[in-house]
DNA sequence: GGATCGTTCCGGGTGATCCCCCATGGATTC
DNA sequence: GAATCCATGGGGGATCACCCGGAACGATCC
C-alpha cells in the first residue's frame, strides 16, 4: 500500500465534519486510513483551502449555504481541473446527483455510509474510478450512458436545456404562482407574449397545464 | 458540578453519530462532558435502546426511515412519558419543528450547532428547560404561547385541523396538480363536489387560488 | 324534534388559462 | 438571399378555475 490519501472536508455541519474526521483518522486497524489536511464550513473557505492544500480527494457536502457543493466544484475546477471530488449527501434525489456529476464530481454517496465504506470510496476516487451508492449506480449509468472515454463530459439536462432564456424566466414565475398579467407586468411584455412562452414551455416539456409545470419545477428545485 | 448527563444517539447516519460522540466524549477541557450510553440507526433499535438504557437525554434526528424521530418519540412516550429529547435536524422548517414539539421534544437545534453549544443544550434539557436555536425561538414561542404550565401540551395544527377528511383528500390531489375532473374521477364524485371542497379549503385556509394552495401544501410536506 | 355539519349535487356567471390561427423584426445559419 | 429560430404582439374560442345561491340526505348533538 502506498501512503494514505489526503483529503479536505467541506460541510457546513461541524459535528458531521468531526464524525468524518474521527472515522477517517482512526487507526484501529493499525494502518493509517487517510489524512485530513483541513476542514471548511462554507464555500469561500472551501475553495481557498482546496487550492492551498491540494488534497488527493475533497469530501464535499451537497447542501451548503452560498451555492452548495456545486459552487465549490465549479470554482475549484477553473484553477485545478484535475481535482477529484466525492460528494456526500443526505439526499439521493436524482436531481441532486445529476447536478453534482455535471459539475464534475467523480462519486456520490449518501451519508448513511459507514466509515469503512467511506475509506474504500475515497481510495476508489483517488485511483481515478467513479463511486456511487448501489441504489444510485443504475440510475447514473442510465443517465450518462453516452459519455465519452475517461474524461468527464458535462451532460446537459435534456429537458431544461431545450428551453430558451426567456422561457425559463417565464417558467420560474409560473412556478411561483403568478398570473399571466402579473408576469407580463414584471417582464414588461404583453400578456399574450407570456401566453406564448408558457405554451412553448408546456409543449417542449410535454406537460398539459401550469399545475403540472409547477410540480415539475419544484421537483427540480428551480424555485424557492 | 454533578455527574455528566447520559445520552443516547439516534441518527441513521453513522458518520454523524461518530461526530456527535467525538464531540461529546472529548475531554479536552479535562472534565467529562457527557456519557454516550449507546447509538441507534433506526426507529426500532432506538426505542429498545432508550427503554433499556434510560438515558438522561436522547439526541434524536428528525429525518429517519421508518417514521422519523417523531415515531421514536411517540413510542417511547407510551412507556416513559418523562423521557427528555433534544431534536437535531438539518432542517429549520417550522413544520418539522412543530411536529417534533407536538410529539414531545423539549428542544430543537439544527446540526450547524458546535460541539460546545450541543453540550450546553444537553445540560439545559437535562435540567428540564427547553432549548431552541435563536432563529427558531421566537417562532416557537409564538406558536405555543397558550400552552399550560410546565406539562407539555400537544398542540394541534390550527390550520390543517379545521379541514375535514374529505377536504384534506381533495387538498392532497389539488396539490399534486390534478384538474377538478380528474379528482372527481378518482374520488368517484361529481366535479361540482370537488369544486365545493376546494372552495371550502380555500376559505378555511384564507387562500385565494389553487396555486397558493399548492405552495401551502408543499411547504408543509403534505405531498410527495 | 330541531339545529348543526359534512357530503353530495345543480345552474349560472366571470375571469384565467390554453389552444388554434396569424404577423413583424432581429439574429443566425446555410 | 432564403431559411430558421426567437421574442414580440394579436383575435377568437374552448376549457378550466373560482364564486354565488340553492338543495337534498344522513349523522350528531342538545
Amino acid at each position: 500500500m502506498t501512503s494514505p490519501p489526503t483529503v479536505v472536508l467541506v460541510d457546513d455541519h461541524a459535528l458531521f465534519r468531526a464524525g468524518v474526521r474521527a472515522e477517517i483518522e482512526s487507526t484501529a486497524t493499525g494502518a493509517a486510513r487517510a489524512t485530513v489536511l483541513g476542514e471548511a464550513g462554507d464555500v469561500d473557505e472551501a475553495v481557498r483551502l482546496i487550492l492551498d492544500r491540494e488534497p488527493d480527494v475533497v469530501l464535499l457536502d451537497v447542501h451548503m449555504p452560498g451555492g452548495g457543493g456545486a459552487e465549490v466544484l465549479r470554482r475549484v475546477h477553473e484553477s485545478r481541473p484535475g481535482q477529484r471530488f466525492l460528494a456526500l449527501s443526505v439526499s439521493d434525489e436524482p436531481e441532486d446527483v445529476i447536478r453534482l456529476i455535471r459539475a464534475g464530481a467523480r462519486g456520490y454517496v449518501t451519508k448513511t455510509i459507514s466509515g469503512d465504506e467511506l475509506i474504500a470510496a475515497i481510495r476508489t476516487i483517488n485511483a481515478g474510478d467513479a463511486v456511487f451508492s448501489p441504489r444510485l449506480a443504475g440510475f447514473v449509468l442510465d443517465a450518462f450512458a453516452g459519455r465519452s472515454g475517461g474524461e468527464i463530459t458535462l451532460v446537459a439536462d435534456p429537458e431544461l436545456d431545450q428551453l430558451t432564456d426567456r422561457e425559463r424566466e417565464v417558467l420560474r414565475l409560473i412556478a411561483r404562482g403568478y398570473m399571466y398579467k402579473e408576469i407580463a407586468r414584471r417582464l414588461t411584455i404583453s400578456p399574450k407574449t407570456v401566453e406564448h412562452h408558457v405554451s412553448a414551455v408546456l409543449r417542449k416539456l410535454q406537460l398539459s397545464n401550469r399545475h403540472e409545470l409547477t410540480r415539475w419545477a419544484t421537483e427540480r428545485r428551480l424555485v424557492d
